[in-house]
This record gives C-alpha cells, sequence and structure tokens, in this order.
DNA sequence: CAACAATGTAGTCGATGGCAACAATGATGT
DNA sequence: ACATCATTGTTGCCATCGACTACATTGTTG
C-alpha cells in the first residue's frame, strides 16, 4: 500500500466489493457514489471511469450477486450427498441463507430496473438456477417429481423457496423458524409431486 | 375548488392519492415529496405538516396498501362461491394480480425498513392476512387441508403465492403465464395437503 | 520518447430532503 | 364579537447527491 498512487490500481473491484458491503448493511438506497469515493480514498468523479452511472454500479452488483448466489446453491447440492431430499432441502437452505444473509442484494438482482437486457446479468442469473434446474432433473429422472418441463416444475419450487426467503426478510417470521418452515414446504412439495408421478 | 385556498384541505390524502399513482407507474425510488408537492400546487414544505419525513410518507402508503390488499383478497373470496379449490384460486389470483399490478407498492409493505415497529402497519397487514387466514381454517374443516396451526399451514400457501409473485414482477416470467403456473401451485399444494390430511 | 488511452481530480449544476422562521387560516373560550 | 392559540402552508437555507465537463496524471504502445 503506497502512500496514495494516482491511480487505485483496482478501483473497480474496491467500489464493488465496498457496494456490496454497504447494500448488505444499510441497503441499496442508503448506496451513494461519492460516499463510496470518500470511503475508499478517491475523488467523487472517479467512479464515474468504471460505472457510467448508479445504476450501472448496481446492475454490476447484481450480477456479482448471481455469480456468488450460484457458487453457494453448487457448493450446497454438492456436499449433500445423493438422496434427493437430502439435496433439495440443501440447496432450498443455501438460498434462503443466501436470501437471509443479504436480503437487500436480492432484491437488487430481482429488481427488474436494470438496463435494457443486459445480457451479462441474464446469463449470470441462468447459471445460477442453473443448479436448480438440474436438481429438478435428477428428482424427475428419480421418479420422485412429476415429469414435462423441468422448468415448468422448477418455477413453483423456486417460487416456494423465494416466498419464504421474502418472510424472513419482511420480518414476517423469525429467522430461526425458517428452518422449520423449509422442511415443511420441501415436503409439502414433494408430497404434491409425489401424487402427481404416480 | 376555489382558485388556491392557503389551506388545501385535504392534502394528507391527496399526498397519499398521488403517492400511490407515483409509486405505481414510476416506482418507490422516484417519489419525490418535492415533486409530489408541486404536482398538487403546493409548496416545498408543506408536506412536511403531514409527513415528517420521507419514510414516514412510505410507511402510510404501506399501510394504506394493507388496507386496500385486504378488502381486495375480501372480495375475491367472498365472490368465489363455497367450493374449497375454487375459493383458494380466487384468493390466490387476486394477490398475484394485486402484486402484479402494485409491484412497487407491495415492496414498499413489505420493506422491513419501516419505523420501529409501526403498530398501525401490523395491524393493517393482519387485517389484510386474516383473509387468508379464515380460508384455511375453513380447509381444514373441509378436511382437505392438513390439521394444526393455521397460520403454519398458510404460510407455506402464502410463501408460494408471493413467490409467484415475485417472479412476475422480477421478470422471470410473463404475466400472462402467471395464471397457469398459480393453477399449477394451488394444484400441487392441495395435493400436498391432501396426503398429509388422509 | 512521443503520441494516445486510461484513469483520477476539481468544479459546477440542478434537484432533493430536512430544517427553521414566518404567514395565513381555522377553532376555541369567554 | 374577538382575542388567543393550534393548524396548516410558505419561503429561504443548507448539506448531499448524481451527472456532467474540463483538466491532470499515469500507463502503454508504436
Amino acid at each position: 500500500m503506497r502512500e496514495r498512487p494516482y491511480h487505485h490500481g483496482n478501483l473497480r473491484a474496491a467500489l464493488l466489493a465496498q457496494g456490496e458491503r454497504t447494500v448488505r448493511e444499510r441497503g441499496v438506497q442508503a448506496l451513494s457514489l461519492r460516499e463510496l469515493a470518500r470511503e475508499l480514498g478517491v475523488s467523487h468523479g472517479a467512479p464515474r471511469r468504471h460505472f457510467p452511472d448508479r445504476q450501472a454500479l448496481l446492475d454490476a452488483l447484481a450480477e456479482a450477486g448471481f455469480a456468488r448466489l450460484g457458487s453457494e446453491l453448487r457448493r450446497a447440492v454438492d456436499g449433500a450427498g445423493e438422496d434427493f431430499p437430502a439435496r433439495l432441502r440443501a440447496t432450498a437452505a443455501a438460498y434462503v441463507h443466501f436470501a437471509t444473509q443479504d436480503a437487500a442484494l436480492l432484491e437488487l438482482m430481482f429488481a427488474g430496473k436494470h438496463q435494457e437486457h443486459s445480457t451479462h446479468l441474464d446469463e449470470a442469473a441462468d447459471r445460477a438456477f442453473s443448479v436448480m434446474l438440474e436438481l429438478i432433473v435428477q428428482g424427475q429422472a428419480e421418479g420422485v417429481l412429476e415429469g414435462g418441463d423441468p422448468e415448468r416444475v422448477g418455477l413453483v419450487l423456486f417460487a416456494t423457496v423465494q416466498g419464504i426467503a421474502a418472510l424472513v426478510t419482511g420480518g414476517m417470521i423469525q429467522a430461526e423458524q425458517s428452518h422449520a418452515l423449509l422442511a415443511d414446504a420441501v415436503a409439502h412439495f414433494l408430497r404434491g409431486s409425489l401424487a402427481a408421478a404416480t
């Protein structure tokens, strides 16, 4: 760390890191480009070189969020053994965990407010959700989920999990209850799918 | 309507109405107290007499939103006949409809960013959700839903419906698909509950 | 080493939210 | 009727913000 090199060196990455931190701790609306610049010891105009406007930074944060969400889901499902219900529970729990720890970031990721069809963002989202999709396909192969378009089946599951996350972040249930509710919901989902599959 | 009476007469109600409109059309972040004041032909300091700060207006909008949501749900369930699945579908559809038409308002209603436990807001939310709760109780009485704490059963249902709404507002599915997905989800829910109840 | 691109700085503008001092109106008690 | 007081609205101010422009410094490349 030199005194103050004229060039920061990795301002873009630093802005993303500090921005993610601010969003997590104080929410999206509290994210100020100028404050970010001050925190990083850089002039108020510097961030403009990396993000043309505030929304561009938010989009980049959302994209990075999808990347992290994807890897956390992947890690969860990979570490959950072979049993399908266990894999499903682990993945759902990982999603709710992410949603709980980074509620504001998730809101940002889903806030259809993004630039005209940011391809990068769409691809990042698809990569994240591919984990769930593969899981659905496995369930169908094992005969414990109804057949048909995996995406269609997955939507119901995803909606439920996302809804539970919303309940937690909305303060309607305590974080501790979320595990029980999640188990309920997954069991419910599996019962409903089993009845349809058999 | 006189020329410009010094006293607006019902500024508070006008602020809420115009504010709701702005939130619906351009989102929460686009809601400006000063712009609101201009639109209502009143000075920029006037809103302060009714809402000490911006957040107070947002809280009031959220409370009004819950009141409207509650009455729309009530209207839906009351007009859906006696058949339980039909009542369930109608209520869920009304919720998704509200969520679709007033996505930003719903976000506001669930944004845990409110003042320290606004009792008014909690009560408004409870009143809105009492419709769903009563519906669950009916389903349990008819034996098509598993027993136990109605709130616990209702949470899974609510999470699913809320999640579907999130899918629509997040642009992950088209609004036209939402009806089909909703039917899927309700059927799924009923199958899961039936399997547990019998 | 001379151009040129990339990156950061400084200053400005219009808009916002919040605040305080003041003005007009309405309500109340005698 | 009218004086008093609370309510409601106005005006002016300030700090901050996002966006923009002109300029400065550094890194790269031919």
